[in-house]
DNA sequence: GGGTGCATGTAATGGGTTACATGATTCT
DNA sequence: AGAATCATGTAACCCATTACATGCACCC
């Protein structure tokens, strides 16, 4: 079996496992460890907290706060481990992932050149953000968690990044040699 | 603005400038052209197709064939070609790719070394074979149409997925190099 | 007889984002 | 005065896949 839904509350479950958080602290959390290639908005983490809660798999806490709002917070139980355990094991199911600039370039043809090059720079921006993002990100996790026995397995998933961005800037590049080709070998031919 | 919804759509009606096909047609090609990045499920092509019909971006023709079913044949309609290529001027929205695998990475500590091994080693296994179709499809693309305008970009894409499966295999070659030294750094510690 | 391919389409279901609704505090 | 942050949650909506429904022809 492969998984296909269930991977929102699997990764509120790993996230939880951390340390005990409110659905707002979660929201946080993602933004700075794996915001890279996940994301969850509060419409999903809210009523997923509540199922995970009804499953026995959370536990909730009230904070009561003067002024602030109450705080919600949940930590996971023990149930809730054995479930992420068995998530992790399952196979991941490889799906096409859509990209949108891939089929604007498939289609490039119809339009000018300029307008290719332009999301081939976009992309490349991106990637070169990125890519110091992923950098700075690893070093400041050594320097904050040296003996995590968890830091590994962060930072394969930071150096992921940095095959993927550092590819896709070598390939951004080789792209707007080729527009540049492409343009040389039109005016060549009128 | 960027593109958010409408792709599939848009990628109905790149598809259609290739040639006027039926809506069975549409699916067969994409696993043959962009299906390395962009799916589409017949619950979206054929009330897709009709709604491009009612807007008049594509002209629908019936085909009646004795014995089989009849074809409906769709070519794009020169508003359509319009539409398109204003969709191609907006700039792509980069938005988070949800990445499973790396997901579970993250988490991995929880799990068995073995366990992860397995998932990279799939994901490995994926991207060699992927590496070998983008080579074979290009090859075969420059056969089949040497002189077509659009082949540069058909090659971009495939490029792409060259520089990407590429990446992803030397990430994953590093990553079993880390799960290993995480497994002796363990049985040294015990 | 049964599977596969051709060919169309709808309905159910799931998964997700965005917008809405509320309201206090703190910073500028 | 107004924006941002803290904090929770629901509802509407969008997009997409899967399952269902139909039916002939061809091959094994």
């Amino acid at each position: 079996m492969k998984t296909k839904g269930g991977s929102t509350p699997n990764a509120l479950l790993g996230l939880l496992t951390l340390r005990p958080m409110s659905g707002y602290d979660i929201r946080q959390l993602i933004s700075q460890s794996i915001g890279h290639f996940w994301s969850e908005s509060f419409g999903q983490i809210y009523p997923g907290l509540k199922q995970l809660a009804a499953e026995g798999l959370v536990e909730k806490k009230t904070e009561r706060n003067k002024g602030k709002p109450d705080r919600h917070l949940y930590s996971i139980t023990s149930d809730g481990r054995e479930r992420l355990r068995e998530w992790l094991k399952i196979p991941v199911a490889e799906e096409v992932a859509r990209n949108e600039l891939l089929l604007k370039l498939f289609f490039g043809e119809h339009v000018s050149i300029s307008v290719n090059r332009e999301h081939v720079t976009a992309n490349m921006e991106f990637h070169q953000r990125s890519l110091k993002v992923y950098t700075a990100t690893a070093k400041q996790l050594q320097i904050d968690h040296p003996n995590d026995p968890q830091l590994p397995y962060w930072l394969i998933t930071l150096n992921h990044g940095k095959h993927y961005s550092g590819a896709m800037l070598k390939w951004c590049k080789e792209t707007l040699a080729e527009l540049d080709a492409i343009e040389s070998k039109g005016k060549r031919r009128r």
